[in-house]
DNA sequence: AACTCAATTAAACGTTTGTTTGAATTATTA
DNA sequence: TAATAATTCAAACAAACGTTTAATTGAGTT
């Protein structure tokens, strides 16, 4: 139990393993990392208390999984879409954020009805101002901003590495914050405003960063 | 002490009272609302352990009171500099930008040293994905949404009622965003980019949302 | 059938949390 | 100055948290 455990947690995949993973993923994406205790989750599961530190090590650990199997492929759907991108035909601007974005909207699209959740998850991941949740997302992204910021710049070429930078920035800001919030808006807008769909909103987060990535500079 | 108290409580403004305020502002900032303890709340004050539950009557009423005092006047400032605004003349549209987006980087600048505190913090309420601060933040939005949304439709008629608002609501998220995350930028970028100012910070978020809220739509 | 090891279980552990209490202190009013 | 109210204080409270332990179960191996 106490030394060989470690290779078996990491190895083997068993069904509690999985259930944990899932419903830690529900749970997360409703209230937060932290908000969320290790009993309310296993007790979803219909797990024993333990078996989070058991087949996880740690409640850390725990979130550590969820988000890494979360934003993993994202990136690389990213990375891949950008690839295919002929950056000389017009309208290559709209295509590098498309690349960007579609990828969250097609992995929320895949789970039926659980759009929103999914949507609140992946920008818990994205704009989180928990230390230890960006440490695990921003691993990642140094490629994946380096990759973006070449291709916008091949692409609009009066834009500088700096600008470059910030508009990615901008891009990520507005697209998770509009996928945690979109559904509030029938509130705030006092029943004035209605967001029909997840596609909707990618529609025309892709139209307005697609004409923001490609503005003039003022200097 | 148990019956005239409610009443001190709102009313008076001691210095310990205040002091509270003041850090708590500061550790929220740093650490989110739910991380920082009471405890460590009052031994920044150099007040007793149960100052807060006095002064305020609990921690979540201290939590709205550093919201309020942070998000109201920068509401109030939003919607002065949008009546100045002559929705005539071009460049109008950059005009509803910077109205909304100033007065945080106004409020952010008058404390010397502690513009990046003041952004997260603003970020944190802004952007906050905890039910207890959006629905404290989310009160007067309303207000400042509609006059938004109107002004923009004024000057863009083209764009439709339900593009506007989600305009608004990129717009927002594209601040509260970069607000935070911008010092970090330097890290992810691998050092290819450093912001100097908030001041840049600024203008470049002002061309980006500029240019996307007088984009076309699709449709 | 005896043994092995991963998996599960119930129970308890030690911390930390926000809150409450009643007495002591300080400031205000009469 | 005496009385009254507001504030501060040390101490304890109950609840919730992540984690650990040791015993038990169950399937696979020898």
């Amino acid at each position: 139990m106490p030394i060989a455990q470690r290779e078996s947690i990491s190895s083997s995949t068993t069904a509690t393993k999985m259930r944990l993973l899932d419903v830690s993923g529900r749970l997360f994406a409703e209230s937060g990392f932290d908000s969320v205790s290790l009993r309310l989750i296993t007790e979803n599961a219909e797990a024993n208390l333990a078996a989070v530190n058991y087949h996880f090590g740690s409640k850390e650990e725990l979130i550590a999984a969820v988000v890494e199997k979360l934003v993993g492929p994202v990136n690389q759907r990213r990375l891949a879409l950008l690839r295919q991108i002929n950056l000389d035909v017009s309208g290559a601007c709209q295509s590098i954020v498309e690349a960007f974005i579609d990828p969250v909207i097609e992995a929320a699209s895949r789970g039926d009805e659980e759009d929103q959740r999914f949507c609140k998850l992946m920008s818990r991941c994205i704009a989180s101002r928990d230390e230890r949740i960006t440490s695990l997302v921003l691993r990642q992204f140094p490629e994946v901003l380096a990759k973006f910021v070449d291709a916008l710049r091949l692409v609009c070429p009066w834009i500088s590495s700096d600008v470059a930078h910030m508009r990615i920035m901008f891009m990520a800001g507005a697209m998770a914050h509009s996928l945690f919030h979109y559904d509030k808006l029938v509130i705030i807008s006092e029943g004035r405003c209605e967001i029909s769909s997840l596609d909707s909103l990618r529609d025309e987060l892709v139209q307005f960063i697609s004409a923001g990535m490609s503005a003039g500079t003022s200097k």
